[in-house]
DNA sequence: CATAGATGAATTGTATGCAAGACTAGAAAT
DNA sequence: ATTTCTAGTCTTGCATACAATTCATCTATG
């Protein structure tokens, strides 16, 4: 049939998005900004009201964030912000750390003048943003480098559980540039990534990129995996004081 | 994800699964055992006769494995069994020999007897399956292998990323084993995978596991994508909405 | 005084109903 | 005969109602 091939012309009419879709992105973004912090249970009833709809695409919209990850969703006791412990949080960047070295190595294996030019853009919009000392923009540009690494290893499906990992990261990426005030560091450790990437060397761009997302707390990881035989990655909450 | 004995029980006390829970696992157990195959629609209503529930815990189910990227929801069109297209196939199992890699690496690094004996157990096994020529038991047993090898890892959360993404290459890995016969090969790679990550030797390891997962797929994936000058955005695309 | 048990309030889980968008089939027109 | 328009059916999306369970408070008891 002919026909087939006129309907799927019809594929470029914009669907309405679904509400459940909407708030999805609406309360990750919450959780991202801050809004929600860590352990802030996310109350079905009041987010409905909050966003004025009912609690059904609420409920729909905790779930897939649940299933993402991203927030904790316990049967019957209601969705909280994930608590990752100390281990639990190594473990994500340490994974976030091994998955974007697969980045930077395709990418130095398979970089086309597209993705180079796109580096290089995000790169100097981090040159610019440490040049003036702004803090919050250069943690808007140094995703905007890390997106377009990922983009550049020419695996989406690769680039995309970088991309989903790294926003999942967002609130403990801010404090560690902060803390350390490691912005110059940062950038200087970009320009590194970038020539490993440019000169094709696959292993070097892996090494700078691993030890870019990790900081020296490889060895740390270790050494905490090490002394704790059991680890517990228990979202019970550290929220009230020290046990006593 | 991570839903392995999600609520089961924390601690000590068992609560009750939902039903949206159990119909996930359901769901996912008939599209892993190929009852759905990729590209068959999952409805909602005949999913709700079957499991004699109503629609709202099948709805919550589909959206969660959504969210997974198990399957693929379409806003008002439906759920159908991800139909992933050559190209995004290539990069699913380049991603898996990615993180696989990155396993075998931090095995080899921090490999303890327990784990060590976890993984001997089920290499043995793979071994007996071999021996009798059972290749749908080769094919559980060599999962029992490779999670052997995630939890080496002693990254549970990399492990779980892992583990997820097996998963859902489940279906195709099977295709695999069973059309190249390849069966008494994959076993040979297997002894060598333990002997590198017995040996310490981190980046033997991980090589070797990236050869095992991709088998020699890696040239010819490349090769696909330097033919593939646009890729395709299929409906099976990248769930990263409207990001520019 | 502390602890265990029970009762009421609050919150989540599921079912049902209705509205709106998407698919199908048929008729009209070129 | 092919395409376009239209009407009807089917499916999904959301709201509401009710059931089930967890949490908090209070009382009784050692």
């Amino acid at each position: 049939m002919f026909c087939q091939a006129y309907g799927m012309e019809m594929q470029d009419r914009v669907y309405t998005m679904s509400q459940a879709f909407r708030l999805k992105q609406s309360i990750e973004d919450a959780v991202i900004a801050g809004e929600f912090q860590p352990g802030d249970r996310l109350d079905e009833a009041s987010l409905a009201e909050r966003f004025g709809v009912s609690r059904t695409p609420i409920r729909e919209a905790l779930l897939q964030l649940g299933a993402e990850g991203f927030i904790d969703v316990r049967p019957r006791r209601g969705a909280i912000v994930s608590v990752p412990s100390p281990t639990r949080l190594f473990e994500m960047f340490e994974t976030m750390a091994e998955i974007a070295s697969a980045c930077g190595r395709l990418a130095a294996r398979r970089l086309t003048p597209e993705n180079d030019a796109a580096m290089e853009a995000a790169h100097r919009a981090c040159e610019m943003a440490v040049r003036e000392g702004d803090s919050e923009q250069y943690y808007a540009d140094n995703r905007n480098f890390h997106e377009a690494i990922y983009r550049a290893s020419r695996n989406s499906f690769l680039a995309d559980q970088a991309f989903a990992l790294h926003k999942r990261l967002s609130a403990y990426r801010r404090i560690q540039l902060r803390a350390r005030n490691r912005l110059l560091q940062s950038l200087q450790e970009h320009a590194g990534i970038l020539e490993a990437i440019r000169a094709g060397d696959e292993q070097l761009a892996a090494m700078r990129l691993h030890d870019h997302v990790l900081v020296q707390g490889e060895r740390f990881s270790d050494m905490v995996l090490g002394l704790a035989g059991d680890r517990r990655s228990d979202a019970a909450g550290s929220r009230s004081g020290t046990a006593k």
